[in-house]
DNA sequence: CGGCTGAGTATCTATAAGTAAACCCAAACT
DNA sequence: AGTTTGGGTTTACTTATAGATACTCAGCCG
Protein backbone atom coordinates (compact mmCIF):
# COMPACT_ATOMS: atom_id res chain seq x y z
CA UNK A 1 0.00 0.00 0.00
CA UNK A 2 1.40 3.16 -0.86
CA UNK A 3 1.26 6.52 1.03
CA UNK A 4 -1.80 8.00 -0.80
CA UNK A 5 -3.57 4.79 -0.08
CA UNK A 6 -2.61 4.68 3.60
CA UNK A 7 -4.15 8.09 4.17
CA UNK A 8 -7.71 7.44 4.09
CA UNK A 9 -7.87 3.41 3.67
CA UNK A 10 -11.14 3.18 6.10
CA UNK A 11 -13.37 5.50 4.27
CA UNK A 12 -14.71 4.50 1.16
CA UNK A 13 -13.08 7.87 -0.57
CA UNK A 14 -10.22 7.51 -3.16
CA UNK A 15 -6.94 10.09 -2.07
CA UNK A 16 -6.45 9.65 -5.53
CA UNK A 17 -9.79 10.99 -6.90
CA UNK A 18 -11.26 12.56 -4.07
CA UNK A 19 -8.26 14.53 -2.78
CA UNK A 20 -8.90 18.60 -2.90
CA UNK A 21 -6.75 19.75 -5.95
CA UNK A 22 -7.11 23.60 -4.84
CA UNK A 23 -4.48 23.80 -3.02
CA UNK A 24 -1.72 22.49 -5.54
CA UNK A 25 1.33 24.34 -6.13
CA UNK A 26 1.26 23.74 -9.80
CA UNK A 27 -1.96 24.85 -10.31
CA UNK A 28 -1.68 27.85 -8.43
CA UNK A 29 1.76 28.09 -10.14
CA UNK A 30 -0.42 28.65 -13.61
CA UNK A 31 -2.70 30.74 -12.18
CA UNK A 32 -0.26 33.54 -12.54
CA UNK A 33 2.05 32.06 -15.40
CA UNK A 34 -0.22 30.06 -17.11
CA UNK A 35 -1.91 32.59 -19.21
CA UNK A 36 -0.90 33.16 -22.65
CA UNK A 37 2.42 35.66 -23.29
CA UNK A 38 3.52 35.86 -19.61
CA UNK A 39 6.17 33.52 -19.68
CA UNK A 40 6.89 35.05 -22.84
CA UNK A 41 7.08 38.46 -21.24
CA UNK A 42 9.62 36.60 -18.54
CA UNK A 43 11.85 35.30 -21.53
CA UNK A 44 12.57 38.92 -22.53
CA UNK A 45 13.33 39.91 -19.65
CA UNK A 46 16.01 37.55 -19.37
CA UNK A 47 17.14 38.12 -22.18
CA UNK A 48 17.88 41.41 -21.65
CA UNK A 49 14.41 43.63 -22.57
CA UNK A 50 12.68 45.74 -19.81
CA UNK A 51 10.55 48.57 -21.96
CA UNK A 52 7.46 48.53 -22.70
CA UNK A 53 7.86 48.73 -26.44
CA UNK A 54 10.66 46.20 -26.52
CA UNK A 55 8.42 43.61 -25.46
CA UNK A 56 5.66 44.86 -28.07
CA UNK A 57 8.12 44.93 -30.71
CA UNK A 58 10.23 41.40 -30.13
CA UNK A 59 6.79 39.57 -28.72
CA UNK A 60 4.14 41.18 -31.48
CA UNK A 61 1.62 40.98 -28.77
CA UNK A 62 -1.33 43.15 -28.34
CA UNK A 63 -0.86 46.41 -26.11
CA UNK A 64 -3.29 46.03 -23.87
CA UNK A 65 -2.58 42.21 -23.44
CA UNK A 66 0.94 43.52 -22.84
CA UNK A 67 0.01 46.17 -20.62
CA UNK A 68 -2.52 43.90 -18.60
CA UNK A 69 0.02 40.86 -18.12
CA UNK A 70 2.85 44.00 -16.93
CA UNK A 71 0.33 44.61 -14.22
CA UNK A 72 -0.13 41.51 -12.94
CA UNK A 73 3.56 40.68 -12.74
CA UNK A 74 4.07 43.50 -10.84
CA UNK A 75 1.73 42.82 -9.03
CA UNK A 76 2.84 39.84 -7.73
CA UNK A 77 6.00 40.85 -7.25
CA UNK A 78 7.75 39.43 -10.19
CA UNK A 79 8.77 42.43 -11.69
CA UNK A 80 9.23 45.61 -9.89
CA UNK A 81 8.96 49.20 -12.44
CA UNK A 82 11.80 51.50 -12.09
CA UNK A 83 12.83 54.31 -14.12
CA UNK A 84 15.20 55.20 -17.13
CA UNK A 85 16.00 58.24 -19.12
CA UNK A 86 17.67 58.37 -22.03
CA UNK A 87 19.38 61.65 -22.51
CA UNK A 88 16.85 64.38 -24.18
CA UNK A 89 13.67 62.31 -22.98
CA UNK A 90 11.88 62.46 -19.63
CA UNK A 91 12.08 59.17 -17.55
CA UNK A 92 9.88 56.20 -18.50
CA UNK A 93 9.60 53.23 -16.29
CA UNK A 94 10.91 50.32 -17.11
CA UNK A 95 10.70 46.25 -15.77
CA UNK A 96 13.17 44.35 -14.02
CA UNK A 97 13.09 41.11 -12.56
CA UNK A 98 12.46 40.64 -8.69
CA UNK A 99 14.36 37.44 -7.10
CA UNK A 100 11.00 35.83 -6.94
CA UNK A 101 10.87 36.34 -10.67
CA UNK A 102 14.26 34.84 -10.90
CA UNK A 103 12.62 31.60 -9.35
CA UNK A 104 10.74 30.79 -11.71
CA UNK A 105 13.93 30.05 -14.30
CA UNK A 106 14.58 26.27 -13.23
CA UNK A 107 10.58 26.02 -14.35
CA UNK A 108 11.42 27.59 -17.86
CA UNK A 109 14.90 26.39 -18.26
CA UNK A 110 13.17 22.98 -17.91
CA UNK A 111 10.31 24.19 -20.91
CA UNK A 112 13.34 25.25 -22.70
CA UNK A 113 14.84 21.85 -22.59
CA UNK A 114 12.12 19.99 -23.49
CA UNK A 115 11.77 22.18 -26.86
CA UNK A 116 15.15 21.67 -27.48
CA UNK A 117 15.13 18.32 -27.73
CA UNK A 118 11.73 17.56 -29.01
CA UNK A 119 10.59 20.36 -30.90
CA UNK A 120 13.81 21.89 -32.19
CA UNK A 121 14.60 22.93 -35.72
CA UNK A 122 17.22 20.38 -37.63
CA UNK A 123 19.85 22.74 -36.36
CA UNK A 124 19.22 23.10 -33.27
CA UNK A 125 18.27 25.09 -30.47
CA UNK A 126 18.14 29.09 -30.84
CA UNK A 127 19.53 29.96 -27.62
CA UNK A 128 21.60 28.07 -25.47
CA UNK A 129 22.45 28.23 -22.16
CA UNK A 130 25.86 28.85 -20.46
CA UNK A 131 27.26 29.15 -17.11
CA UNK A 132 29.08 32.92 -17.21
CA UNK A 133 31.99 32.18 -15.04
CA UNK A 134 33.40 28.86 -16.79
CA UNK A 135 31.01 28.97 -19.93
CA UNK A 136 30.07 24.99 -20.02
CA UNK A 137 26.52 23.78 -20.97
CA UNK A 138 23.83 24.34 -18.06
CA UNK A 139 20.99 22.10 -17.85
CA UNK A 140 18.35 21.10 -15.27
CA UNK A 141 18.73 18.15 -13.17
CA UNK A 142 16.57 16.74 -10.51
CA UNK A 143 18.67 15.67 -6.95
CA UNK A 144 17.53 14.47 -3.57
CA UNK A 145 18.93 15.96 -0.66
CA UNK A 146 21.70 13.25 -0.02
CA UNK A 147 23.34 14.88 -3.62
CA UNK A 148 22.24 11.96 -6.11
CA UNK A 149 20.96 12.43 -9.29
CA UNK A 150 17.40 11.16 -9.54
CA UNK A 151 15.54 10.14 -12.38
CA UNK A 152 11.79 11.09 -13.48
CA UNK A 153 10.79 7.40 -13.01
CA UNK A 154 12.26 7.58 -9.20
CA UNK A 155 10.18 9.82 -7.93
CA UNK A 156 7.37 9.29 -5.49
CA UNK A 157 4.83 11.62 -4.73
CA UNK A 158 3.64 11.45 -0.65
CA UNK A 159 0.72 13.42 0.95
CA UNK A 160 1.89 16.63 2.46
CA UNK A 161 1.30 19.31 5.67
CA UNK A 162 -1.61 20.75 3.59
CA UNK A 163 -3.56 17.87 1.91
CA UNK A 164 -6.97 17.31 2.12
CA UNK A 165 -9.80 15.95 0.77
CA UNK A 166 -12.95 17.50 -1.01
CA UNK A 167 -15.58 18.33 0.71
CA UNK A 168 -17.85 15.22 -0.08
CA UNK A 169 -20.98 16.09 -2.13
CA UNK B 1 30.20 43.38 -25.97
CA UNK B 2 27.99 40.55 -25.36
CA UNK B 3 27.02 37.65 -27.82
CA UNK B 4 23.84 39.16 -28.62
CA UNK B 5 25.49 42.04 -30.08
CA UNK B 6 27.60 40.85 -31.75
CA UNK B 7 25.93 38.71 -33.75
CA UNK B 8 25.16 41.99 -35.79
CA UNK B 9 27.01 44.72 -35.13
CA UNK B 10 27.20 46.18 -38.35
CA UNK B 11 23.68 46.26 -39.07
CA UNK B 12 20.96 48.78 -38.03
CA UNK B 13 19.33 45.64 -36.07
CA UNK B 14 19.17 44.99 -32.73
CA UNK B 15 19.33 40.77 -32.35
CA UNK B 16 17.85 40.86 -29.26
CA UNK B 17 14.84 43.17 -30.32
CA UNK B 18 14.74 42.31 -34.05
CA UNK B 19 15.39 38.67 -34.28
CA UNK B 20 13.00 35.44 -34.72
CA UNK B 21 11.16 34.17 -31.77
CA UNK B 22 9.17 31.75 -33.78
CA UNK B 23 12.10 28.87 -33.43
CA UNK B 24 11.58 29.28 -29.15
CA UNK B 25 12.12 26.25 -27.10
CA UNK B 26 10.09 27.56 -24.72
CA UNK B 27 7.16 28.74 -27.21
CA UNK B 28 6.96 25.74 -29.11
CA UNK B 29 7.05 23.37 -25.82
CA UNK B 30 4.15 26.28 -24.36
CA UNK B 31 2.15 25.40 -27.71
CA UNK B 32 1.70 21.68 -26.31
CA UNK B 33 1.46 22.16 -22.96
CA UNK B 34 0.66 25.91 -22.26
CA UNK B 35 -3.30 25.33 -23.15
CA UNK B 36 -5.30 25.23 -19.61
CA UNK B 37 -5.94 21.76 -18.07
CA UNK B 38 -3.39 19.86 -20.08
CA UNK B 39 -0.45 20.03 -17.18
CA UNK B 40 -2.74 19.70 -14.62
CA UNK B 41 -4.04 16.15 -16.67
CA UNK B 42 -0.38 15.47 -16.46
CA UNK B 43 -0.29 15.70 -13.40
CA UNK B 44 -2.86 13.37 -12.45
CA UNK B 45 -1.05 10.57 -14.56
CA UNK B 46 2.15 11.25 -12.19
CA UNK B 47 0.10 10.61 -9.54
CA UNK B 48 -1.59 7.30 -10.86
CA UNK B 49 -4.27 8.44 -12.65
CA UNK B 50 -5.00 6.76 -16.02
CA UNK B 51 -8.65 6.79 -17.09
CA UNK B 52 -10.74 9.29 -18.63
CA UNK B 53 -13.48 9.42 -15.32
CA UNK B 54 -10.39 9.23 -13.11
CA UNK B 55 -9.11 12.90 -14.49
CA UNK B 56 -12.75 14.13 -14.99
CA UNK B 57 -13.19 13.62 -11.26
CA UNK B 58 -10.26 14.89 -9.48
CA UNK B 59 -9.66 17.82 -11.89
CA UNK B 60 -13.74 18.65 -12.52
CA UNK B 61 -12.89 19.93 -15.85
CA UNK B 62 -15.26 19.63 -18.75
CA UNK B 63 -15.68 16.77 -20.71
CA UNK B 64 -14.98 17.99 -24.41
CA UNK B 65 -11.87 19.46 -23.60
CA UNK B 66 -10.56 16.68 -21.75
CA UNK B 67 -11.15 14.25 -24.80
CA UNK B 68 -9.06 17.04 -26.56
CA UNK B 69 -6.31 17.35 -24.80
CA UNK B 70 -6.22 13.56 -24.58
CA UNK B 71 -6.24 13.32 -27.78
CA UNK B 72 -3.57 15.97 -28.32
CA UNK B 73 -1.09 14.48 -25.85
CA UNK B 74 -1.40 10.95 -27.24
CA UNK B 75 -1.06 12.16 -31.05
CA UNK B 76 2.13 13.85 -29.51
CA UNK B 77 3.16 10.80 -28.07
CA UNK B 78 3.70 12.40 -24.96
CA UNK B 79 0.70 9.68 -23.78
CA UNK B 80 -0.09 6.43 -24.96
CA UNK B 81 -2.96 4.30 -24.51
CA UNK B 82 -3.60 1.02 -23.57
CA UNK B 83 -6.65 -1.15 -22.75
CA UNK B 84 -7.73 -2.03 -19.50
CA UNK B 85 -10.54 -4.79 -18.24
CA UNK B 86 -12.49 -5.10 -14.99
CA UNK B 87 -14.26 -8.30 -14.75
CA UNK B 88 -17.12 -7.83 -16.43
CA UNK B 89 -16.84 -4.83 -18.31
CA UNK B 90 -15.48 -4.44 -21.45
CA UNK B 91 -11.90 -3.03 -22.76
CA UNK B 92 -11.76 0.53 -22.23
CA UNK B 93 -8.84 2.58 -22.90
CA UNK B 94 -6.46 4.15 -20.24
CA UNK B 95 -3.75 6.56 -20.64
CA UNK B 96 -0.28 5.91 -19.76
CA UNK B 97 3.09 8.38 -20.05
CA UNK B 98 5.95 7.98 -22.31
CA UNK B 99 9.39 8.39 -21.78
CA UNK B 100 8.92 11.92 -24.13
CA UNK B 101 6.01 12.69 -21.03
CA UNK B 102 8.44 11.80 -18.17
CA UNK B 103 11.12 14.41 -19.66
CA UNK B 104 8.21 17.36 -18.54
CA UNK B 105 9.13 16.27 -15.13
CA UNK B 106 11.72 18.89 -14.00
CA UNK B 107 10.03 21.60 -16.07
CA UNK B 108 7.12 20.49 -13.89
CA UNK B 109 8.73 20.19 -11.34
CA UNK B 110 10.11 23.64 -11.47
CA UNK B 111 6.07 24.99 -11.24
CA UNK B 112 5.73 22.99 -8.12
CA UNK B 113 9.02 24.55 -5.99
CA UNK B 114 8.20 28.24 -6.99
CA UNK B 115 3.94 27.26 -5.63
CA UNK B 116 5.27 25.93 -2.46
CA UNK B 117 7.90 28.44 -1.95
CA UNK B 118 5.53 31.14 -2.48
CA UNK B 119 2.00 30.45 -2.87
CA UNK B 120 1.71 27.14 -0.17
CA UNK B 121 -0.87 27.57 2.49
CA UNK B 122 0.52 28.00 5.64
CA UNK B 123 0.69 24.51 6.64
CA UNK B 124 2.64 23.17 3.61
CA UNK B 125 2.51 22.33 0.08
CA UNK B 126 -0.12 19.54 -0.71
CA UNK B 127 2.27 17.05 -2.12
CA UNK B 128 5.94 16.07 -1.51
CA UNK B 129 7.99 14.94 -4.03
CA UNK B 130 10.80 12.55 -2.67
CA UNK B 131 13.98 10.06 -3.64
CA UNK B 132 11.78 6.19 -3.89
CA UNK B 133 15.16 4.44 -2.95
CA UNK B 134 16.20 6.94 -0.05
CA UNK B 135 13.15 8.77 1.21
CA UNK B 136 14.94 11.89 0.80
CA UNK B 137 13.24 15.01 -0.43
CA UNK B 138 13.68 15.58 -4.14
CA UNK B 139 14.53 19.61 -6.03
CA UNK B 140 14.99 21.04 -9.29
CA UNK B 141 18.70 22.67 -9.93
CA UNK B 142 20.78 24.01 -12.32
CA UNK B 143 24.10 22.96 -13.22
CA UNK B 144 26.94 23.15 -15.83
CA UNK B 145 28.48 20.35 -17.16
CA UNK B 146 31.48 20.71 -15.01
CA UNK B 147 28.90 19.63 -12.21
CA UNK B 148 28.91 23.02 -11.15
CA UNK B 149 25.70 24.37 -8.80
CA UNK B 150 24.84 27.20 -11.13
CA UNK B 151 22.54 30.25 -10.15
CA UNK B 152 19.98 31.75 -12.15
CA UNK B 153 21.76 35.10 -12.58
CA UNK B 154 25.24 32.91 -13.49
CA UNK B 155 23.57 31.57 -16.70
CA UNK B 156 23.96 33.72 -19.71
CA UNK B 157 21.99 33.31 -22.88
CA UNK B 158 23.78 33.01 -25.87
CA UNK B 159 22.90 32.71 -29.81
CA UNK B 160 22.41 29.04 -30.88
CA UNK B 161 22.91 27.76 -34.01
CA UNK B 162 18.88 27.89 -35.06
CA UNK B 163 19.53 31.92 -34.42
CA UNK B 164 18.02 34.15 -37.00
CA UNK B 165 17.00 37.23 -37.55
CA UNK B 166 13.51 38.19 -38.43
CA UNK B 167 12.48 38.94 -42.47
CA UNK B 168 13.27 42.54 -42.20
CA UNK B 169 9.81 44.74 -43.36
C1' DC C 1 -34.94 -6.83 -24.94
C1' DG C 2 -33.99 -3.03 -21.94
C1' DG C 3 -31.21 -0.77 -18.63
C1' DC C 4 -26.46 0.31 -16.89
C1' DT C 5 -21.69 1.95 -17.47
C1' DG C 6 -17.46 4.27 -19.16
C1' DA C 7 -15.91 6.86 -22.73
C1' DG C 8 -16.60 9.69 -25.43
C1' DT C 9 -19.53 13.61 -29.21
C1' DA C 10 -22.38 17.39 -30.16
C1' DT C 11 -24.28 21.65 -29.22
C1' DC C 12 -24.73 25.91 -27.15
C1' DT C 13 -23.31 29.84 -24.33
C1' DA C 14 -19.85 32.66 -21.99
C1' DT C 15 -15.41 34.41 -21.45
C1' DA C 16 -10.82 35.42 -23.02
C1' DA C 17 -7.71 36.54 -26.59
C1' DG C 18 -6.48 38.60 -31.13
C1' DT C 19 -6.66 42.66 -34.27
C1' DA C 20 -6.88 47.36 -35.41
C1' DA C 21 -7.24 51.92 -34.72
C1' DA C 22 -8.02 56.10 -32.16
C1' DC C 23 -7.00 58.62 -28.25
C1' DC C 24 -4.40 60.57 -23.99
C1' DC C 25 -0.54 62.38 -21.42
C1' DA C 26 3.75 64.64 -20.03
C1' DA C 27 8.11 66.31 -21.04
C1' DA C 28 11.39 67.73 -24.40
C1' DC C 29 12.41 69.68 -28.61
C1' DT C 30 11.59 73.22 -32.70
C1' DA D 1 2.59 77.30 -29.52
C1' DG D 2 2.89 73.21 -31.87
C1' DT D 3 5.17 68.62 -32.70
C1' DT D 4 7.28 64.43 -31.39
C1' DT D 5 7.93 60.33 -28.47
C1' DG D 6 7.22 56.40 -25.37
C1' DG D 7 4.02 54.35 -22.71
C1' DG D 8 0.13 53.49 -22.15
C1' DT D 9 -5.81 53.40 -22.21
C1' DT D 10 -10.14 52.90 -24.68
C1' DT D 11 -13.27 51.23 -27.97
C1' DA D 12 -15.05 48.13 -31.39
C1' DC D 13 -15.07 43.90 -33.72
C1' DT D 14 -13.70 39.04 -34.73
C1' DT D 15 -12.11 34.67 -33.47
C1' DA D 16 -10.68 31.09 -30.29
C1' DT D 17 -11.03 28.77 -26.04
C1' DA D 18 -13.56 27.44 -21.90
C1' DG D 19 -17.61 25.68 -19.64
C1' DA D 20 -22.26 23.33 -19.12
C1' DT D 21 -25.35 20.12 -20.60
C1' DA D 22 -27.39 16.69 -23.40
C1' DC D 23 -26.81 12.94 -26.38
C1' DT D 24 -24.47 8.69 -28.45
C1' DC D 25 -22.35 4.26 -28.64
C1' DA D 26 -20.72 -0.39 -27.50
C1' DG D 27 -20.77 -3.99 -24.82
C1' DC D 28 -22.15 -6.58 -20.43
C1' DC D 29 -25.84 -8.19 -17.50
C1' DG D 30 -30.30 -9.82 -16.08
Amino acid sequence: MDAWTEVLQDTGMDPRLDRDTSNCSIARTLEIVGEKWTILILREVWYGSSRFGDFERVLGCPRNLLATRLRMLVEEGILATETYKEPGSRSRPKYVITAKGMDLVPAVMGLLEWGDRYRADPEGPAVLARHRECGAHVDVQIRCERGHAVQAEEIESVPGPAFRMRPAG
